[in-house]
DNA sequence: AGAATGTCCTAACGGTGTTAGGTTAGCGCC
DNA sequence: GGCGCTAACCTAACACCGTTAGGACATTCT
């Protein structure tokens, strides 16, 4: 999965980003530099340049993938339940946390949106929508509430005694039937 | 104002925070490099390194000092409002829009707390915390929902026609009597 | 006077993204 | 067989980054 993102680029293009995911999610952002990336494809950073545009591009890339996994994590997780904003809540703190350093590159900075596979971000939005029966101004207060959740967590903001659990189900409840 | 969290620094020191922090928030967060700092100052970046440990000291003493100005703009609204969820709301937010890069220096990563002046992270807390009567789950919960509204904002996630106010609205009504 | 302190300096180290320009291997084609 | 083209890689360099070592002052304290 996760390869549609990509159908864009070269096969080596393809590869690379492959390689700078793993090194993005088990090393951290850190890691992710054109000279490490280059070591861990046993070539020198400058070659990666014949591949991808710049390192924007190879980021662009990896969030490109990001949102295409969310999309088929979140269709499913609503197939797949009969309350389906309390399954995509779940869902979306379950991609954050399996992989954090991801979920931060897609979300800490302004989209590059013109350097994203296309449709990509609104397709991991459509399942909320849809879940909020085309709400708009719902989905969007449940999604800052999601990502405020999730990126607090990823970030240790919380008391480590707190039990988010609960304070998700409380939030989500609050929000779904708020019109 | 904004001074205390600053008063275990000899002024010196306090002369390069300030100065670090008009260059973040005037010129973005790659503006503030300790060459770029130095010169502003008209000093050498090592000069910088007698009255601040490292870089991460100086972020520490900036993410004090918005702490120390948000606990006194969240105590004042609370003060001046009679709904005082909803003015701490609209404060939180107008902090944020007013000085983004500091607002994001501050949430961004984990918070070093042993650097960070004591007590500041407690008591831009406090108003919140007593606004929901002590109820700490309701207050993690409006917590998460103003900064994912602040942060997407900040980052330009939401269309340019999203009615943003009206979000901000419901979300706080709906989570507001939530128990 | 002499010591200590505060403040600055130059020079360097290893790291970053990126570009210019050069090399090599393999392929299609006359 | 040899020509040209392309893909993939290379070295070397640029300007930036955080940081440290070691040295030069000028002011202040004893």
């Amino acid at each position: 999965m996760a390869f549609h993102a990509l159908s864009r680029l070269t096969p080596r293009a393809r590869e690379i980003v492959q390689t700078a995911r793993q090194l993005l999610e088990q090393e951290g952002p850190d890691a992710l530099s054109m000279r490490r990336l280059g070591a861990q494809l046993g070539i020198r950073a400058s070659s990666i340049y014949e591949h991808l545009r710049d390192k924007q591009a190879l980021e662009a890339a990896l969030i490109s993938v990001g949102f295409e996994e969310q999309a088929e994590l979140f269709a499913q997780a609503v197939r797949r339940s009969d309350t389906p904003i309390a399954a995509l809540a779940a869902a979306y703190r379950d991609f954050a946390r399996r992989q954090p350093n991801l979920y931060r590159l897609m979300t800490e900075r302004p989209l590059r949106r013109d350097l994203l596979a296309s449709g990509v971000e609104e397709a991991a939005a459509m399942p909320l929508l849809e879940a909020a029966g085309g709400d708009r101004e719902r989905a969007r207060a449940i999604w800052a509430f999601a990502h405020g959740m999730v990126i607090l967590e990823l970030n240790q903001r919380f008391p480590p005694d707190a039990d988010l659990d609960t304070t998700w189900r409380k939030g989500i409840d609050a929000l779904h039937g708020a019109g």
